[in-house]
DNA sequence: ATGCTAATTATGTCTATACATAAAAGTCAA
DNA sequence: TTGACTTTTATGTATAGACATAATTAGCAT
């Protein structure tokens, strides 16, 4: 299965796990102390701790002090999915990537968005769309607003040679992001950029990115439904 | 911001952090050992060890021995999205929950589905149909397979008052999953159960549970496209 | 009973030290 | 230059001991 693990915090790690999953403590069950595993496992307490805390932090287990661990009762289902960038997800498949920018514009932008991006009214923010492709078949289309004040250097910035969001990922690495999914209808408009029927459905992510109090770029990814999914694992 | 964290493990990670988002420490740049950061904060090296190794977990960090700590130069926006049990999502909108079975049948699968479950050739499975709603509006069609060797107990019950997803979380909580979502078209017959229009945009969610070896479930959940959005953050 | 206080206890964190280990860097011979 | 061996070094793990802290429990007074 998975290569034997080593570090002995990792194997009891490992064994707790197991004999959760087996049902040996039940949800709800208080397990041991770290005391009493310290002496079974033959270890010291530092050591069974970590295994502890990384199960807690898996939320497999609950802690509290005095109180004990006890196995989580209704553990909730929750996964990561990772949203690469495009580009590499496309070449990692082995098609070939192309882009276009639609159009790029400096201008005030409506209020839903003027608030989203926290800015003053009148205040200009950058438009940018465009239209990726995978191997020359139009894969997404996006559609962003930037907030420029906290992006130096982005006005200089035509985005020929790199896209906007590659660029943002470089210029912002380690903002914090919010995204909601959903499936959509395509308007007439999106459903020509894509190359496909009006009223196809589209799989849509609408991402929120910041850094601090700074709303950096909100942004529009439309795919066509049936060539694009999103994987999670765990 | 966030409430001020006591421990000094948390200060030495959160202060390392924000000298990366500020690109004091610039992408692919080393950053100082161990040794020197414990003497910096005047703490031992455990402590400096446990904030940095926390900062590696999240990938934020990448470390090697002897080569030492270097900020990750392409961060991969990562997100966990949390899908919760559908009551509790649900009710936690305030609306009321209700669901009914369509149909729970025992019956060889088809090809396709038979691999995923990892049956033998003509070994039955347990299929079953259901259908939910929010303030009695249809809200989700699941269609399940279920391998109903891993699920003792499974034969007896018939999902009256409590839903399968639900009783398989009782019956095997720690089970492992993996999520592959989409936009489809809904089909005919999806579109009559959930009151849409045929051709409808539908958020889909096909998932795989398994524990070891053995794969228990595998459930498609539709969604009509407009009522259905999925969070993530971070 | 009820409410307050003090004792107890399991987890949470920190330290100093030790040794293990992977990998870079240095050394030297062919 | 190349390859093989050795040294060095930063991280990885483990330990024993200490104190902190939250929260339950027990004891006490009303």
């Amino acid at each position: 299965m998975s290569q034997p693990r080593q570090s002995s915090f990792q194997k009891i790690h490992d064994d707790l796990l197991d004999k959760i999953k087996s049902r040996h403590w039940q949800p709800g069950e208080t397990i041991p102390g770290e005391e009493a595993l310290a002496v079974e496992y033959g270890c010291s307490r530092m050591t069974v701790n970590r295994a502890i805390r990384e199960l807690a932090d898996k939320g497999i287990v609950e802690r509290r002090r005095k109180a004990g661990t006890r196995v989580a009762s209704r553990p909730d289902r929750s996964a990561k999915i990772s949203i690469s960038v495009l580009r590499r997800e496309i070449e990692a498949r082995g098609a070939s990537y192309r882009y276009v920018i639609l159009d790029r514009e400096e201008v005030v932008p409506p209020e839903g968005m003027r608030a989203k991006l926290s800015l003053k009214k009148g205040e200009p923010a950058l438009h940018i769309r465009c239209l990726h492709f995978s191997d020359e078949h139009p894969y997404q289309f996006e559609d962003r607003w930037i907030n420029p004040a906290c992006v130096p250097g982005i006005r200089e910035q035509d985005f020929e040679t790199i896209n906007p969001n590659e660029w943002l990922i470089e210029a912002v690495p380690f903002a914090e992001a919010e995204h909601v999914f959903s499936a959509q209808l395509a308007d007439e408009q999106t459903a020509e950029l894509l190359g496909i029927a009006s009223g196809a459905p589209l799989f849509v992510i609408e991402r929120r990115t910041w850094l601090g109090d700074d709303t950096i770029t909100t942004v529009k990814l439309c795919h066509p439904g049936d060539s694009f999914k999103l994987f999670s694992r765990s």
